[in-house]
DNA sequence: GTCTATATGGCGATAGAC
DNA sequence: GTCTATCGCCATATAGAC
């Protein structure tokens, strides 16, 4: 499907997309919005009524990205140092193909949580279950007992902080150079799978 | 100095930061700024000529919090890993009474990066000095050899996800419950010690 | 469905009285 | 220094022609 096949409604979404996750909710205009999607105002709200609506409906499209990392590998048959190893490669391919919305994402958050969350359940994402998982390979002795909520928020933090934080730090320690800092990014699945093994490792 | 003692001007810098803070910067209006300072919109122009210089104004006094635990671990004589635990110690501390900022500077991170690096340095911040503590760590051996700004990127993303995604991670893994959230927040002092030390340590 | 034109309101910023 | 009143602009949103 090409550019020019594409419907109004699907150009908007994309366009809304675009700019939301660029400049966040309050910092977005409808009218960068239109231009971007290369059509009217008015458009925009045939469309999709409002402002805040014509973001929820363009919301819900991105998070659910990053619900099949998860559940691929919840639902893999491996070892659990095999599903994080999984884990973390996809989620980092994520990120890296759309390296703005985890900022995206914590602006929202803190804009309307009720509503992100709401969205969250919505697209399918059941953190329930991978805090299972966990807690399961904690009683067979695979892994170190714990909380397995710092577990997986180290995770998070791992993979996802150095592409919220990316400007400046590409810009501390990377000279502004953006190849690097892609190149960095990459090199993370490795450090983070080595740590991850570390954190799992029984001494 | 109570509140009627305060200057106006620091009347207004207190108010700007808890609304930029709050809602980002393109969210606050100078008029909810004058309500939460108590005094009238004109006076904000008066005291700081445009929005833009009073948000700069605030600024840099809120990112130079986080300068003090840098510093004063580089500058300490310990041993490398008991530096670490200082400054997660201290970082955490300073994060729990400030529990806002990172969402606020991953924002502005993203609207003015130029700005912000600038503020940053005239903060007096020297993330470079670390860099440089940690190489020597690594010729001295006394660490594992590797990028010390996978470490350094490491430690920050530990620190720091939690609060920037608080209000989500809160809402799932603790029904929303603030105190039981606290709690796991100076958990994670121990929890993020514990892994550095498996990081640094020799096998 | 798509456009131009416009209504309506809030924004940052300024003028000027006190 | 502090206020009220207001300017000029741009935002979201709507009306109505085609």
């Amino acid at each position: 499907m090409n550019e020019n096949e594409k419907t109004t409604e699907n150009k908007i979404l994309e366009a809304s997309n675009t700019v939301f996750i660029r400049k966040g909710y309050s910092g977005a205009s409808m009218q960068e919005i239109a231009d971007e999607a290369g059509i009217n105002k008015a458009l925009l709200h045939y469309y999709f009524r409002s402002k805040e609506k014509l973001f929820r409906a363009g919301f819900s499209n991105v998070f659910s990205k990053f619900v099949p990392a998860v559940t691929e590998m919840i639902l893999s048959d491996k070892s659990f140092a095999e599903k994080m190893d999984l884990f973390v490669d996809n989620y980092i391919d994520t990120l890296h193909e759309n390296p703005l919305i985890p900022l995206f994402v914590l602006q929202e958050l803190n804009r309307d949580p009720d509503n992100l969350f709401a969205l969250m359940k919505s697209s399918g994402m059941q953190p329930q279950l991978l805090i299972k998982v966990i807690l399961e390979e904690m009683e067979k002795g695979n892994i170190p007992k714990g909380d397995p909520r710092h577990f997986f928020i180290n995770l998070l933090g791992l993979c996802i902080f150095p592409y919220a934080a990316r400007p400046l730090m590409q810009r501390i320690f990377f000279d502004n150079d953006q190849e690097a800092y892609d190149a960095f990014l990459l090199e993370r699945k490795m450090v983070i799978k080595n740590l991850i093994h570390k954190m799992i490792d029984q001494k």
